[in-house]
DNA sequence: CATGAATGAGACTTCATTCAT
DNA sequence: AATGAATGAAGTCTCATTCAT
């Protein structure tokens, strides 16, 4: 604006750039490295190191290796869940057709990203860090599990559905898709499996769960 | 049971006694710390304490932590395995009920029991200890894998299911049910959960997969 | 000596400089601790403490207690040797009077230096570690046994010393030397003997054996 | 001598005689021991394990590790002294050949004996255990010293030797054949040196200092 | 006497965190 | 703001010594 700002952002504008980017690489870093190892066996110097800065810039950004553990869980959550909840907003007519198509599109693009990996650190670290419980529960498993919990009241409301315990249907539904990503970031990473195609289990998965609620009860 | 079992242990003095009863103690003790603070999370006296004794006797019978840990895994797992196949190879007659029967009995004790602490433990740390991979492939991926895709397939050919990919209806099947061992560990322990029931829940998801999978197709 | 180097000197920061020196230190203090107590008797601590430093510094520079050894005994030793090849090499005319010379300063101060210890740390530890055996063979044995097999061969081709094995009066010159820095740093560390006064005995066994190897052969 | 003696000795000669055997068999293999590995790193499990007896039994007969080295140090010296002191007591005559004769006897057997180790651990260890000087002091070095002076002392009154310091003498003399001592424990036990006979040497070697002693001063 | 299971102090080494530059 | 040298608490593992059998 003034020249002295002008004359500021002429000196320093990738580091600037780098400087705000830093916290995002930190936790792109942080997030690869915890999921792959775990929290307690990663060294700080290595999410430094993969993040490109030097181990004390990391303490300039998070106060200790336990806040950025928070920050990582925190932080590769929220615009993926608010997604879902914009989609399904939008839902009317019948709910099955609707469910199947925004749950595998959702999925497989959150298994084929780096925040699937979330699954695995929240999984992992949770009982050491009772802190990380309450807001994963508040913030990913409140909101995702009452969003599918009223999908599947929609349906069964409109008879699409039989009626069955919508918890565990809710839970037949999304426990496997979790699963999948904790997969892929575990025994997926190590050996591949000519069983187990992600793409078209996440589609089955979600056909056969849908199929399974579909009127009327068969055997 | 015979008299010289009677008679060896009668004659047993005490320190033999404990020498032989010393690993399962430690393998216990192992897996539950394990479990819930991770492997690089526990440190070797906590599990000779909690095994009732001193941090060298722990490295008299494991000669490292990381082979307690390779102990711990492949200790929890055969037994179980092998007297699921057992079960299974009895059936005669209609393929889904001896399912629902079977699996919900076997689920549920495992669930039950420390043994279902095994899933989190190797999907933590299965990415630092390659050869844990292989073995557990091998030792219980594979076999149960095959043991249920050969039920299912039985059922397809007598008309009791219809006929999808089998490999990702045993995974619709079973990774849901690994996945409330996991949480059982992780989230579960922390918090409780009112929408999930767990002994519901197995039995539950049991009959929606089965239900999903019988004649005809819905929807 | 030069103005850039000067310059080089006065820019460098305190931490810069302290770094450059810390590994000469920590081999000074290793090298002083590890005659004197032995290597597997000295704490790592110990050393850092010496040396003025913190235990984690000390592997800031050498990864272990076993390469911080085998930077010891190569450390020092080159220098010397390679100054006793340069005297020798000047040496024209009767070789007996300049090596009564050369020996005798040589060894002298040798005798009063720290250096003298890595004798008995050789003779200590090259069992435990057979890669120093390796070592010193190749970079002190052979070139110093060369080099003063050279020299009597040359006093023999003269007629100054009379025919005698080369390798053995080498060995009668030089083995009690050695022998006398080694007793340095053992029992002449505890008590007093005054019976071996060591600068006496440096002059008076070289004249004792090149005597010997006078012509003509006595007795 | 009386009936119960009578019936004990029948009832154990085999445990008696290895009980009275034990006390050197351990001896046998701490020295072997201490003298290859040094005295810290050697493990009493090995000592017991190298004398075919458990680590409780070590205990029975030495109180602790370092009551075991001294007595592993005085152990293997005060015979030999003796001897030695006794074959120069019977010289008449011209020193000289005599002390040819007997001292390549007495080293040669002395290296080619386990008892040649006992150099190696009194200077290893003789620094971190100050009694230890003392004893070897008194027990071997006085008395050596002593007897190989007035040997000399001998050969100078009856004109076969010229006029040197004595105590120079007995060290240009001895101090080798120490040296090769500790060369076969440690860097001779590593790598096979053509240069050093040993044998050839000892009498090369004493051979040399009584030429070097003899008259006429040379040079 | 002899054993060997058990102990726990103490060694080596790592790594989260700090701070002078 | 950024660095990286330094720290020292804490972890894994060893081993001299004890003692119940």
């Amino acid at each position: 604006m003034n020249s002295s700002a002008a004359i500021a952002d002429s000196d320093t504008p990738l580091r600037r750039r780098r400087k705000q980017a830093r916290p995002q690489e930190l936790l792109d870093a942080a997030l690869a490295l915890f999921v792959e190892k775990g929290f307690a066996a990663t060294r700080a110097d290595e999410v430094a190191l993969r993040a490109g800065v030097s181990k004390g810039t990391l303490y300039l950004y998070y106060p200790s290796k336990e806040e950025l553990l928070k920050a990582v869980i925190a932080h590769f959550l929220s615009a993926r869940i608010a997604q879902a909840e914009a989609a399904l907003a939008e839902v009317s007519g019948p709910v099955a057709p609707a469910l199947r198509a925004m749950l595998s599109a959702w999925w497989m693009a959150l298994y084929d990203s780096p925040a699937s990996g979330v699954f695995k650190l929240v999984i992992t670290e949770v009982r050491n860090f009772p802190e990380i419980a309450e807001f994963y529960l508040r913030q990913v498993v409140d909101p995702a599990h009452a969003l599918l919990g009223r999908a599947l009241q929609m349906g069964m409301a409109s008879g699409e559905f039989r009626r069955v315990n919508i918890d565990d249907a809710v839970h037949s539904l999304v426990l496997p898709l979790i699963m999948l990503c904790l997969h892929r970031h575990s025994l997926g990473a190590c050996a591949a499996d000519s069983r187990l195609e992600p793409m078209r289990f996440i589609a089955g998965h979600i056909n056969l769960v849908l199929d399974g609620l579909a009127q009327p009860a068969p055997n």
